[in-house]
DNA sequence: CAAAAATACGAAATCGTTTTCGTAATATAA
DNA sequence: TTATATTACGAAAACGATTTCGTATTTTTG
């Protein structure tokens, strides 16, 4: 391994200027700066990483905490996004988990234990202590789909989007709208659900109760169940809104025991927007999340509080997606 | 941030025996080590891994070189695992790009300036340059669905997968069967290709060459082009085989488009057996590659490398798969 | 031309660990 | 009891960088 120490001696100068030389420092001769330079190339040189965050305490290392939905194309293209605005940024990704090995360490311990100078907490289960903890901790942190006091929040306005897929049902002239929502406990969920009443509501539109019905996300067993249950209603919905695209598959699954065809029979909604939304047939009408921003936006909110002037705080960015009509939803009256 | 420092001067000790204390070494007093280890617990002491990393030239860190097709359900799974089984065995997981902000390094060096222990290659374009500089690096690397001399790689043992497909379509009554191959230049597709010709080959199945076609992976477009290819055939195929399970989605559609009914009037059968093949009606028949043990043994090969008595070497470990039989293939003859 | 300012460099401390080697104190063996 | 072995600890060097501060030399200014 080429270190600072070899080239200063070959180039015959103090390692201080080496250093100064690689890192652009001005009281360098530009003449030197460039031997240097040429020198440090020629051999390969590389700087140490860890030796860089050992004396300046910055590591270039963003975590990323991830529970278990790494293969749920959503959350796979927002962590894309994320890998590729940190590499643009010159920052590198690291998971962060909460051991090592058989040694229990809590994630903001493993966050620090790496030196990470900040981390993204997508997709994990907010209410665990641990989570609480790296939340509250002094680290720059970009929390998605979630808020926490004090720390960035990147997201989709749900409010609105749910609001903007009502109409958008509405438009079409449907007034028995049904709508599958994830897990309760969730904060997307709940402002999904407040979005639809929203939505409902700015339409004069009267939804049923039994027209709510509890889903679970990525997860069609749960919606072919919840579908099951709307179908069999006495006045059963001429459109249901799932809680997502992926989730949806349980729902074709009944409509197409059931012999009903999508959209003549039954008109739906996905939600995320992800590919597989277009490669059914008919198109799945769908909310798109903006994934690639929305990894964007995390990356670079973080960046702002590790680097800018504006220290850890709260704040809540919301990126808007757009409803991708799709023909899976019939137009009617 | 407590040091080792910090503990010394309240146990009243040298940072020596601390730091033995702390990595269990036998030539601290068991009283003493005991001691120390407490007042660690109670200031929150935890290890700098810059430090660590700097002076013992060892980070537990993996690196991961992924592509693009993290969104692809299979390799999402086996980058799961991959994190899973590092993170039992006390590592970490970091992906390596080819730069650094706007500073160009090739993934060895990125790889090396991270002190990164090993690096597993999933998912890249093989025949980059920087790819085979990596491989053929000092570095321990494993290598997931293609062979470099000189390294270890752990697959879906792709030849004898095929055969079993062909085996199996066969024995529902099938002998006009086809298939939509990935890319050519790829490792896994010649495998695949020789598997299939095997299988048929043992079976005394002629197929001609227009059954053999070629599409490409995860790509539905790719695939519906291929199949319209086949269903114009003067004699076409009764079952078609796709690149993977999600590529056939384009299948399905031309399928649909022309009113032909899987498997009633045409048999189809994926590959990879990731959760959508199973939510699909008719369930898709599919070779469920285990991406668990996949990821598992990578990690665990890497850690042989790093850790073991036997150094870089060259080795191919196949994980068996299964078939997973679904409806999508009709009984016939 | 003298004084002040700017330039270019180096010595040395430091970051938080690990590890080697030396040594006093204690325990064991002869 | 003396010689030897063991135990428990510490001093100090090292890992590879960054950074502060001092200083000799050169350049600019009045």
């Amino acid at each position: 391994m080429v270190t600072l120490k070899q080239i200063a001696e070959i180039c015959g100068v103090s390692v201080s200027t080496v250093s100064k030389a690689m890192n652009g420092q001005p009281d360098v001769n530009p003449a030197t700066a460039e031997r240097i330079r040429k020198v440090a190339r020629d051999l390969g040189y590389r700087p140490n990483a860890a030796a860089r965050s050992l004396k300046t305490k910055r590591s270039y290392l963003i975590g990323v905490l991830f529970a278990d939905q790494i293969n749920h194309e959503y959350f796979a293209n927002v962590l894309d996004s994320i890998r590729n605005t940190a590499m643009d940024l010159g920052y590198d990704i690291m998971f962060v988990s909460d051991r090592v090995g058989n040694y229990k360490m809590s994630f903001y311990n493993h966050s620090a234990y790496r030196n990470c100078d900040g981390v993204i907490i997508m997709e994990a289960r907010f209410e665990d202590p641990e989570v609480v903890e790296l939340a509250a901790s002094e680290l720059p942190i970009v929390v998605l789909d979630h808020v926490f006091s004090g720390c960035v929040s990147v997201m989709t306005d749900n409010v609105a989007s749910m609001v903007e897929i009502v109409h958008y049902v509405a438009g079409m002239g449907h007034r028995k709208i049904a709508f599958i929502h994830g897990q309760e406990n969730g904060y997307i969920t709940q402002k999904r659900i407040e979005g639809f009443y929203k939505g409902c509501m700015e339409l004069g539109i009267r939804t049923p109760a039994e027209y709510i019905v509890k889903g679970k996300y990525h997860d069609p067993e749960a919606s072919a169940e919840a579908t099951k249950q709307l179908l069999s209603l006495p006045d059963p919905p001429t459109c249901i809104i799932y809680p997502d695209d992926y989730s949806y598959l349980g729902g074709l699954r009944v409509f197409e025991k059931r012999g009903l065809t999508v959209p003549d029979d039954i008109s739906v909604v996905g939600f995320d927007g992800i590919d597989l939304a277009s490669h059914l047939r008919p198109r799945l009408a769908t909310y798109r999340q903006d994934a690639q921003k929305i990894g964007e936006q995390a990356v670079i909110k973080l960046i702002e509080q590790i680097e800018g002037p504006m220290k850890k705080h709260e704040e809540q960015v919301y990126v808007s997606g757009t409803i991708q009509p799709g023909k899976s939803v019939k137009k009617i009256g």
